[in-house]
DNA sequence: GTAAGTACGTACCGATGGTATGTCCCACTT
DNA sequence: AAGTGGGACATACCATCGGTACGTACTTAC
């Protein structure tokens, strides 16, 4: 929790790298730069995005305002890459729960689990969730989700729903995946910012489960999208 | 869209109201704010809010710093105040959808297509959605969430649901409505943002639909909460 | 008529994101 | 061995913007 120890030893030196195309001189810049990337991570997790200030980050990285327009275009680039870091986290965490099993729906549970547990944590809380939007742009923001942990809720819920029982197209499982997403992360907002995570958490589970148990019990009784007809296709047709 | 005539006429003044202990003078107080407001409610929604400076606030609305800050004690609370407006006409509409069916079931369905309805709206969507968060915080946002669209949603979940099939406890009531309140946003974000938001309407409402359907169907089969159990809660346990 | 308070307008300050420019150092050429 | 080109920074500075201090006109109460 301290404020210094955050930049990285720099006694290495790049050893001679033969193999890339022209990167011919020891550069500082890696370390330089994930320095810059590790300092903005914290103090934009503990402080927000427009709380923190440039002059702070550069402060904290013992480099100054030159290194950092050196290495990326301004405070917004300096921010997606710290959010991507986050998010490589949350989807390599994800990936790991998913591995522990085969079976569609123990994958499901597993993933639930994964995904309860990152959105914990205040690093995504905070840069992804809460700042990743306004800061990003609605547009970029979604970009990056569909390439991480939304591409892994779409990945489980491709195993499950397109299983056997039912062929959805794929506009389809897009459109499950969205409403699942949604759920997971309001889900996960219930359990970090809960009174009691763990009574929290097993709500979410229980809850969930239910639902899910509602989607295998259909899919037991052979019932398809087709047959759910509630006529209320019309309403929206003023759009 | 033009930028001038946001400020409403000013002809009125207020004819002495006698009720209110002490505001004896006729002030220009009120249609001041609701001008500033009204600016500051496009611009949020054209640029964001970090991009919207005061000084084109103020400038749409012809005055000066001098009255905003008269009003409001910063940006943010002026935002707050749109943020606010915004909330209370997305409520009102969702309420009107629900007057015009008494049934649960079909009250979730009305309710359903009005916040797909709100959600497509840019003010909603860049205000309350996207800077909401961030701009407010989340503790805020949350409070103002729960006072609005959210209750209406807690309400529609406790009138299917707790209906007369479960007997469910507040907690529960409050971790479904939280699921499905995520669900509906994304559903919403999904529509909002399609190439085709018609035909995402539909889809949005075919995945929703068999969602309930499977609720209903453990309903009619009269399973419970406690029914569904793929034993998974001792993986949380380490918060 | 005067005191008080509201509803602003004007002028200004400090912080902050961003830029322009200079400098050091290494690698490569000749 | 000197020159030179460019990467990796540092320094100094600027412009914008949120916020503040203060002045002023106008109204009401007494």
């Amino acid at each position: 929790m301290a404020k210094s120890s955050v930049s990285a030893s720099v006694s290495k030196l790049v050893p001679k790298v033969p193999g890339v195309p022209s990167p011919r001189r020891p550069d500082f810049s890696a370390s330089t730069k994930r320095g810059l990337v590790a300092v903005a991570e914290q103090l934009f997790t503990e402080q927000g995005y427009s709380a923190t200030s440039l002059d702070s980050i550069v402060a904290g990285a013992e480099v100054t305002k030159g290194a950092l327009y050196h290495h990326f275009s301004g405070k917004q680039a300096l921010f997606e890459a710290v959010f991507e870091t986050v998010e490589d986290d949350a989807t390599r965490a994800i990936k790991a729960a998913l591995r522990t099993t085969k079976e569609p729906w123990e994958k499901a549970i597993a993933g639930l689990q994964a995904f309860l547990l990152v959105v914990q944590d205040p690093r995504y809380r905070r840069i992804v969730v809460q700042d990743g939007p306004a800061v990003l742009g609605y547009e970029r923001y979604r970009e990056q989700e569909e390439r991480s942990t939304f591409a892994l809720v779409m990945e489980i819920v491709r195993s499950t729903l397109d299983a056997g029982t039912w062929e959805l197209e794929e506009d389809m499982l897009q459109t499950f995946a969205r409403i699942f997403f949604g759920a997971l992360s309001a889900a996960g907002d219930t359990v970090a910012g809960a009174d009691d995570p763990l009574a929290a958490a097993d709500r979410v589970e229980t809850a969930l489960r239910f639902i899910i148990a509602g989607l295998q019990t259909l899919a037991d009784a052979d019932v398809g999208l087709a047959d759910v007809d509630l006529r209320l296709a019309q309403g929206l047709d003023r759009g």
